[in-house]
DNA sequence: GTCGTTTGTGTAATCGTTTGCACAACGATA
DNA sequence: TATCGTTGTGCAAACGATTACACAAACGAC
């Protein structure tokens, strides 16, 4: 019990302190086997008298369950991402899974990186990035049956994925900022290789076109506050663009600045300003960002979903899909 | 190869696959063991076609080390956090080492969480999280020596840590806001109960009071941005403070966001607001916010530097320092 | 009192690796 | 040629749990 003590007790030396076999052990601690329930309990004080816990690994071994997940992210860093992971973390450890992360943004060999977990035979993978391509995921988690959160309906029919339509929303969005009066738009890309990126565009674009317009300038930054204030000021300074929509709401914020900072531009009069994601910052009132917002809490709930299909047993593939709404702030 | 085949494959198959014995295969597997070129040459091929890689429970479960790393934090969704938890995993990555992540902030059972993650035979644990005792920690993972990440010299002698100081820069900030002419002090806390929040507190009251002066209002908030605004509208409704320190980045964001928007006062001339931790926003442009800054890379860097001392088997218990510096900002 | 069922426990195999030991083949040395 | 060290490989025993199977005791029904 004290620290001192550095050798875990195993069930077998715990049997022989408590007068029985380990397999008995083993039982005390699976709820619904067959045991005495004196025997039980007897064994459960033995066991906190000298702190054995069962061994997970050991136990994974023989289960073929681990009860780990492995998440696949871009970075935790980044607001709009941490959110929803923290919501999923929280779903999980509610039912005893664990979760390993793994962050694909800065790590040079994704491949590798998910070989590596999937090496520890995670139950359930959830792929949040965009970095990887989705034929590996699969390939690499061929056991696993992966969860692909997706933007676009997949080609491979084996893999559960939730969707995510924002349509409608930046229709709406469109809608508003064309009735104000503006015609000039530009479209600042979260990452050029994003497929995530590209669809979110694309919903914009087709609401654009039924107005008869299109984006008159395009900048690329990389989801970050910095990225959105640099491609910003280059892009005001080499088009007249009165609308800038934002592949997220980080890069809309930095965009916001850099207008009212370098150009002296103020939202949404001189020009309007979209982010997309909802983060719980965009409503600070410092920011008040006009965005297209996911139900973070629907999303993750809906990843829960299909995770609990899976270990019932029902390995689907499931889908499903979300659809975005606008948050209307000042700056649109 | 393709992903139809949902076992995978073990050691004994692809060893008769291959025509050697598992040992072979174990050792084809593990550098710098003795083994014939052309014979792991010959299995690194076969294991390829048959998409082969080694069991990592399989393996911890002989090897006792399993190569996953505990992560106790309070939440991922705080910007403060986050970015030191990006740059801990990504560290941990390149050293193939997988996180799992514990989330306290809103599990109901910490201990029993941490408890659960024990039995997964973690290698390392790092405590950043402030809602678990120590004790309890360095009880729960008694076999893996933990590190604690601590504001505090610690009491146990037995546990590596992470200090960090921030009275001097504290010092800086006050010596300058005094010599600005302003003298009434309120300091807006994290949370009640966690002590690195005294401590920080402490940081800023010794050097008001080598001034001769004391904090006149005290509010309690949450870390987050809201808790930063309402309590800042009403800590400037009851009392006529000219200064308030904040506990965080976030709250002195909110705490900015009231005084502007609910009272009319500007920063810093009607009052000046210092925020804790030095997070990439608190330098964005619609922030510019004065604050007591840790260096996060070098945060990140000494827990990797005591990981890897308990790796090389030094266990410690090893202790660093870091301190705070502060940042300039137009808000103080 | 016998039979059948239920209940509680132990034995031993299993999960997929790693690794100490034994041993054969080989080249170098005397 | 006999001896020795080196190298490459297989055998089998761990690692710490779970669980199918077997079996003894207890129980109820007749």
């Amino acid at each position: 019990m004290s620290g001192t003590n550095r050798r875990r007790i195993t069930s077998k030396e715990l049997a022989k302190l408590a007068g029985v076999s380990s397999a008995t052990i083993s039982r005390a601690f699976s709820p619904g086997s067959r045991i005495g329930s004196a025997t039980r309990d007897r064994i459960l004080a033995v066991a906190r008298e000298y702190g054995y816990q069962p061994n997970a690994i050991a136990r994974s071994l023989n289960n073929q369950r681990s009860r780990l997940v492995a998440l696949v992210v871009n970075a935790i860093g980044n607001p709009c991402e941490a959110e929803e992971q923290q919501l999923l973390v929280h779903r999980l450890q509610a039912r005893q899974l664990l979760p390993i992360l793994l962050c694909c943004a800065d790590h040079s060999d994704r491949l590798q990186l998910m070989r590596l977990a999937s090496t520890y035979q995670v139950d359930h993978v959830v792929i949040f990035s965009d970095m990887v391509s989705m034929q590996d995921a699969v390939d690499i988690f061929h056991t696993t049956r992966p969860i692909i959160v997706s933007f676009e309906p997949l080609g491979n029919e084996d893999v559960s994925n939730i969707r995510i339509d924002g349509a409608v929303g930046a229709g709406e969005i469109i809608d508003k900022i064309v009735g104000d009066g503006k015609k000039r738009f530009a479209y600042l890309s979260g990452t050029k290789s994003s497929w995530i990126d590209k669809l979110r565009r694309k919903w914009f674009a087709d609401a654009l076109a039924r107005h008869g317009l299109a984006f008159e300038a395009e900048a690329f930054g990389d989801y970050s506050y910095d990225s959105g204030f640099k491609e910003a000021v280059l892009l005001l300074h080499r088009s007249k663009v009165d609308v800038i929509i934002c592949g997220n709401d980080v890069m809309a914020i930095g965009a916001r600045d850099a207008a009212r900072r370098v150009l002296g531009k103020n939202t949404p009069e001189d020009i309007a300003i979209v982010g997309q994601d909802g983060i719980a910052m965009a409503a600070w009132d410092c920011n008040d960002l006009t965005t297209l917002s996911l139900d973070h809490v629907a999303f993750m709930d809906a990843v829960v979903e299909v995770i609990e299909r899976h270990e019932a047993g029902n390995e689907g593939p499931h889908s499903i899909t979300l659809t975005c709404t606008p948050r209307w702030g000042s700056t649109a």
